[in-house]
DNA sequence: AAGTGGTCTAGACCACCTT
DNA sequence: AGGTGGTCTAGACCACTTT
């Protein structure tokens, strides 16, 4: 063995794991087996194992509950939207947003959409385009693109049954799952067609977020661009160093 | 003891820690007591030290030399600007911007800023404003404004000898580590003044950041309002869950 | 009662830095 | 050589959940 390609074993299992994870082997929702079998199973001591469990469970890729076993991570249930959703009321008060589904299609990947989603521009992929309101008035004008190669079927998605949590849908469909996200955020006057459906004059300014989802394996999965009314809204960053 | 107030020892003494950086008794920039002496100190295993200091590296607040000891962690050195500075230039290449003190000056607090740093509307603050500039031309419009309750003396700071590094002069003088900030972004239209400074008509489209630095005890230490012109940079967000 | 995760210990060996 | 942090082990005891 070489010695710049030593990795300690609490580190070899915690990526042993998550790639199992990442093929699907070990499901969402689903308990892994105790730590004394996987340690075990490894041919490490317990605490060596804890070890790469902690930092499955620092990432939220895994749930401990004490006396029952670890499970792995469901994106659904309660708080599903809210994860990666950082669009808060001013007031404070939630933001549950009904949507509204302009359009749900498929087609060619555009240079923009080909770059952030790393296929090549022309290849296939499916777009949805949504409103999204807040207290009765429209606040988010959301496209979203995803490559169909990643996401065999998708295609076949209609305007009245796209899901509205989609991670939700990803994970439990695909077995994929989102587990980072990054966003670029820019000011921007809104254009004719986004300004008429925010019912606001074209120019009006918005907060334009461009955010690409990326799966376990680090692939890019989804490309979104959200336009968005910030008068009673605001984006929320907390930034712990 | 009651049950209900039982804490874990490795909590306990990270808390201890914590708080004695907080408090100046450990200051930025000098070692820790190595690893034995401290567990011999609180009368607990290397073990568990070991753990609460792995919180604490993993909070950035301190730094692991291996063979040297622990470093309590100094803000400045290299990356002072960018750990909590999110925008980027959109081309990728990084971003150093130049900045023009246009005033410093103290003056009561008003009801934003003291609702932003828990202190009376009236209380004392010391304000600056600055403009930064990105190849040249104006970027950043940038009102800062902090307690001089926190920072006694500051308010003998003049225009031309305000630092640029802030959080870093903060740590250096005070030895007040700010350690979480917290940012509310909207999009809206440049004012009259914002629009003169960054050379726009008034009414373009700016990113507006609004900032609360929290220190070591989460107390708020300063309010700052950035208006950006994002038409070569954007602000980068990632999320991992 | 048996199994699970949560905490804590004592000790071994290693890699790295200093003297 | 001696001190520092980095890894790993084996075992103890506890709290919680299930059977």
């Amino acid at each position: 063995m070489s010695k710049i390609s030593f990795k300690p074993m609490y580190q070899q299992v915690y990526e042993s794991l998550r790639s199992r994870m990442a093929s699907g082997e070990l499901a969402p929702g689903t308990f892994l087996p105790s730590e004394n079998v996987l340690a075990e199973d490894y041919g490490v001591s317990q605490g060596t194992l804890r070890k790469a469990i902690d930092r499955l469970a620092a990432d939220k890729l895994v749930v401990r509950y004490q006396g029952k076993g670890t499970a792995i991570a469901l994106i659904d249930s309660d708080e599903a939207l809210f994860r990666f959703f950082r669009l808060v009321h001013s007031d404070g008060h939630k933001l549950l947003p009904s949507s509204q589904v302009l359009g749900a299609e498929s087609g060619q990947a555009g240079e923009d959409e080909g770059k952030a989603l790393a296929i090549a521009a022309g290849d296939m992929v499916f777009r949805i385009h949504r409103l999204r309101m807040l207290d009765g008035s429209p606040a988010i004008d959301e496209k979203i693109t995803v490559p169909c190669a990643a996401f065999p079927g998708i295609d076949e998605l209609t305007t009245d049954h796209v899901p509205n949590t989609l991670y939700n849908y990803f994970q439990e469909r695909y077995g994929t799952t989102v587990c980072r996200i990054r966003e670029h955020l820019i000011a921007k006057g809104a254009t004719a067609g986004t300004a008429k459906r925010l019912e606001v004059r074209a120019g009006h300014p918005v907060l334009q977020i461009r955010r690409v989802a990326y799966d376990l394996n680090d692939r890019p999965v989804e490309y979104r661009v959200m336009l968005c009314l910030t008068d009673h809204v605001h984006y929320d960053a907390d930034l712990k160093r």
